[in-house]
Formats: C-alpha cells, structure tokens, sequence
DNA sequence: CTCAAAGTGAGAATGATTGTCAAAACCGTT
DNA sequence: AACGGTTTTGACAATCATTCTCACTTTGAG
C-alpha cells in the first residue's frame, strides 16, 4: 500500500510524503467507514498532530486522482472518503452506522459497459452504492 | 390547531398546483436532459415567468419525494434533476454533452437486493449511473 | 367576505470546498 | 553549513450551492 503508483500524469514526482499526507492516509487507514474531509481535520487536530484544512483536501484529492481512496457523496452533497482496496469495486453503506462493505460483481460491470456500447457511447465509467440498514443496526432500532 | 393535517400529503390533500409549480415542472418536461436548480431558475427569468429561487428548490425537493423527477449529483456535487418514466431506472450520461438515455437491468436490481440481504442488510436501496461519450460528442471531438 | 393555513421570494445565513500567497520544508549543490 | 530553486503548507479570504427567515400574498372553506 502507499505505493504510490503514481500515474498522475505529471513528471516524476515521487517525493517521500510529507508528515501531513502520512498523518491523512494513516488516519484513513484506521477509519473502516467513509470519512469526510471536515471529520478528518478535526480527528487530526484533536489527535494533536494538526494538518491545515486546505492540506486535507488537497491530499485527499491526490489520493483519490492516485486511486488510493474511493470517494463519494452522502445525501446532502458532502464528500466522504475511504481507504479501499486498489481493485474495482463498489460498496453496500449502513445508513445508520455507516458500516461499509467492499462487494464485487463482474456481471454488473460487464452489462453497464453493453449497455453503454449497445448506444454507442465510449470512454465508459460507473457509479454504484448499496445503501441499507445492517443487522446490528436494525436490531438495536428495536 | 393546525395539527396534523397532511402527513406526507398526497392525493386527498392534493391542492391545486400553483403557477410556480407548474412551470418548473414543465420546463423540466421540456427539457431532456439533467438540469441544476439554479439552471432553472435562470431560464424561467429568462422566459419572462419569473420563479424565486427558494421556490425552485422546495419545488424540486417535493417532486423528487413524489417521484416524479430523478436527482443525481454531478462530479463536483451540484444537483441536478431530470422528469422521468416514473418506473425504476438508471441513467447513462454523456459527459460531454449531456444526453441521458433511461435504462433498466433486472438483474443487476436482483444483484444488489441479494448482495444486501447477504450481509444481513435491510431497507435496501441503491444508486447506479453510467457515464461515457456519445457517438456524436465522438465524432465532433475530432 | 373573513380568516387561517399554505405558498412565495428577497435577502441573510450556512457550510463545504477552493483560491491566495507568504512563510516553511525539501533537496541537490557548492 | 550555507545557498538557490522548487514544492508544500496553512491561515484566511472568496465561492457558491443550498437552506433559512419572515413578512407578504394567495388560496379555499365556511
Ligand atoms: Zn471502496
Ligand atoms: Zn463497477
Ligand atoms: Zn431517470
Ligand atoms: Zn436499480
């Protein structure tokens, strides 16, 4: 992990990482469900090691260009970002808890990508999130 | 007093759209693919019917509760809304120009539910998009 | 008509995200 | 160790979509 992979484009710009993107990614990294940017910062300042605000998104940002961490939008717009294994995949979210599950399903890549060839379209990408509640959850809602 | 009334109101207390109402409504009619809140605004003042931006957005909020209109988010999480077949669907986008056609996969609906009730999940929903280029944002590209 | 509930809208408030830019951390070189 | 050039940082200001306020207007039953 943190291997960089770095296929931003830009020259080579592996530099060792900075003791604040360490301080994001390791937070991440201990976090199992999705975090956003704003939780993140406080985290890092409650935990004494502070990060700047614009450093956290800049460093998610990149994380997310790298494809290190999966990135998406809860239902008010807010970003939320989680470290992720590095292959495809989507995610089955608690609505209550905000467990996340990792799941696959090569069938459902391979019909979006008819689908969208069926109508002509190229350059093809997808979205998919499974929301619900978790067992825990729904036993403690009594 | 006042008490109650119409809770999650629909048919029995359904009154009379209002003038607002009804031109939001039709301009997304009107309109085939995804439009921003604030897009509709400008357009209905451009139009001469003038809707107050507030109006919009209730507006907008109350279709998508009704069903009558789909919201997604776009990459940098501004809402967007589109009428459509009242049926359970999902969407393949343009990037470039925006074109939306409706589809459907039984099985991938089949796939989620399963997935979910796998890992012990209830009250089961999902959000799945597909975006690509069209044919013709391809030709024109050059 | 009369009145209360429902709807409207201009403007203020909110809040996440981005932009600014001077200071700080890096790095290879002298 | 000190020296330039490049990259990164972070406090703070600026954006901007969305929500909130609240006085005013419209609607509809009695
Ligand atoms: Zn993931
Ligand atoms: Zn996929
Ligand atoms: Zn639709
Ligand atoms: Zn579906």
């Amino acid at each position: 992990m943190t291997s960089s992979t770095n296929t931003s484009g830009s020259a080579a710009t592996s530099r060792k990482p900075t003791r604040q993107q360490v301080a994001v990614a390791e937070l991440l990294e201990r976090s199992d469900d999705f975090t956003s940017a704003q939780t993140v910062h406080a985290r890092l300042r409650d935990a004494g090691a502070g990060v700047g605000l614009a450093t956290v998104y800049r460093t998610l940002q990149s994380m997310v260009e790298a494809g290190t961490v999966d990135v998406l939008r809860t239902d008010d717009g807010e970003a939320v970002y989680r470290a992720c294994s590095t292959h495809h995949h989507h995610h089955l979210v608690c609505r209550a808890c905000g467990r996340t599950v990792e799941v696959e399903g090569p069938a459902v890549e391979k019909w979006a990508d008819k689908i969208a060839s069926d109508h002509g379209f190229s350059g093809v990408t997808h979205t998919l999130e499974i929301f619900g509640t978790c067992a825990d959850c729904t036993a403690t809602a009594d």
